[in-house]
DNA sequence: CCGGTCACTGACAACGATTACCTGATGGAC
DNA sequence: GTCCATCAGGTAATCGTTGTCAGTGACCGG
């Protein structure tokens, strides 16, 4: 059933030349008459040759491959960006190996390792809150996404997250609101703790109270979200507005609005979802895109690939906040 | 900066040993001297030596790496599928490659001759389209996900798609709609065809009429199937139930039907989505998991890497039909 | 005291490709 | 006619690891 593979040395034998003239018609070196090119290549399309990438990278010191690290692969945000990364790294031969952290930083170090035993020629990572000064000591370069990494003097690709939190809590105190909930993934993760700077920033600077109960610092996924929603609403003064500061948490905050027909609330989250604009009403949110975010990333890997240097320098991509109704709910019942 | 990389032959040098037998020690080998073995952990820890994989799988012949072949990383489905496989490996030390065939048979192949060439381990495909018998000539072992493969004799991990299409159907009809219409995905889709046939095979147990225009057939995302859903609403005698086959396009279905203010049309889609239970009217949904498809799909490939041969049957997963209530609406409009 | 088994170890080749270095031929300049 | 530059292509080393096989003592039964 299985025929023996074909290596290069039969492709030449076929060609009649050595090994390495049938090697550089398929590297597609000059230096090779245009009669033997051609023979090599006959070769190879009647013998169905194809090269041992193995071998080659071996060889090399390097895999034509690029690692990404992420949280959680099925998490739209990543999954998105995951594409868009691989999509670019298509037309260029580059394969993508995907490993996620599960969120647990020691994994986390454990599969970077991997990776780099692998001889990746790159490296895409969303910290999760290792220490990564291990990396100074690694040629491979790597690129940090959606957040800057600790322990390491390297830029990274993201977003305002302080500033854009900000930004919503001023929103929603347009509107009237003064007691408005926060909800965030664990305070290890840089994004949540910046968001939440970004928050009590706000919250200081409009001399609003903050209140630790209107505070859920441990989300980290949709069902968590929706139980720390429905306990905040069971205060005896509810939250007249939410700030959700991911994307796969506003779908826990929107089940639990919706579930008990509290759609009043004013919500704002930060990441858009699928189906946030067909909701009723619509989800306001942050338009922080992960395939901008990954399509950045992929391009400082290509030209830390071709010799460019790594900059200190994070590079932050613009938001908007998009109005679409759930944010602009006015706070009805007089504030406490 | 970058420090020069650590062979086996330095360790070996360190604890004074052959590099076979630092091999040893490092392989888990029993038969090594406790002593021995010790001087060599102290030296691979010292100089923090790790394997080179790249040279190990070329002299093993095959690399610790499952290829993953489906249409769109970004599609939740698939998302969730590859975090499901890559779960799994990971305690294995088995890495994940991923690789979209962007719904094109033609670079389909590329691909999959790319991660054949790389001599990853194996593959979990979702086949597009391809005809898939040159795998026959390859040893490699591959399971199929979600669809069977065409050209060749090997089993998938599938569901009942004509199945549980003709159940949607006949659950639409026993709310007393006629006109159901079918969004599905190109027909060169193996699902897609399935479960248009299951739909067709009900509409005619029903004596229903089977009419073009309420069959939409090249949904390929979710802003196609929005155009479809909101060009059979124009329609002079619309539909009164829409079946989405895939939970993409269901996406689409409900934008339009929300953003017209038509939730008064029963709708009932192949595949959860996030979401769907909190819109209102909740999505009426076949189970489609692709954790639960994953799942065996590795569970099969794991059996075939330990030398169990390929079965020709497809392991089929049971799916059960969720009501929520946009699958229970009824035709308030009488039928045409 | 000898042959045999066992536990441990190392030398060497091999995996399949690339590459440094080298050879032989050609042809033009002088 | 000789010499050198240039081109085509070959030989062998190499990437880092592991499989094969051989070898060294120690220990045991006879």
């Amino acid at each position: 059933m299985s025929t023996s593979p074909i290596r290069l040395r039969d492709v030449a034998l076929a060609a009649g030349t050595s090994t390495k003239t049938a090697s550089r018609v398929i590297n597609g070196d000059a230096r090779v008459a245009v009669d033997t090119r051609k023979r090599v290549q006959e070769a190879v399309d009647s013998l169905g040759y194809q090269v041992d990438l193995m071998a080659r990278s071996l060889r090399k010191g390097v895999d034509d491959t690029v690692g990404i690290v992420v949280p959680t692969i099925g998490d739209p945000f990543f999954a998105k960006a995951i594409e868009e990364i691989e999509q670019m790294a298509l037309p260029r031969g580059i394969n993508i190996l995907v490993a996620s952290n599960s969120r647990d930083p020691h994994l986390e170090r454990k599969v970077v390792d991997g990776l780099l035993a692998r001889r990746v020629a790159g490296l895409i990572v969303t910290p999760f809150s290792t220490d990564y000064s291990f990396l100074e000591r690694v040629s491979t370069p790597v690129v940090f996404l959606d957040r800057h990494p600790e322990g390491i003097n390297v830029g990274a690709v993201i977003v305002d997250d302080e500033g854009s939190a900000h930004r919503i809590v001023m929103h929603l105190a347009s509107f009237g609101h003064r007691r408005i909930a926060l909800l965030t993934d664990g305070l290890t993760v840089k994004t949540s703790r910046l968001r939440r700077e970004g928050y009590l920033r706000a919250m200081g600077e409009l001399g609003f109270p903050v209140e630790v109960e209107l505070q859920a610092t441990g989300c980290v996924d949709a069902a968590q979200a929706e139980a720390c929603t429905n306990h905040m609403l069971d205060l005896p003064v509810p939250p007249t507005a939410i700030f959700s500061a991911r994307s796969e948490t506003s779908l826990g905050v929107v089940r639990a609005l919706h579930l008990r027909g509290r759609t009043d609330i004013a919500f704002v989250s930060f990441g858009d979802f699928a189906t946030a604009d067909v909701l009723n009403p619509a989800v306001t949110v942050i338009d922080h895109d992960p395939r901008v975010l990954a399509r950045k990333a992929m391009e400082m890997l290509s030209e830390r690939l071709d010799g460019t240097p790594a900059s200190a320098d994070d590079f932050v991509i613009p938001v908007e906040l998009i109005a679409r109704g759930s944010g602009e709910l006015p706070a009805l019942r007089a504030a406490s």
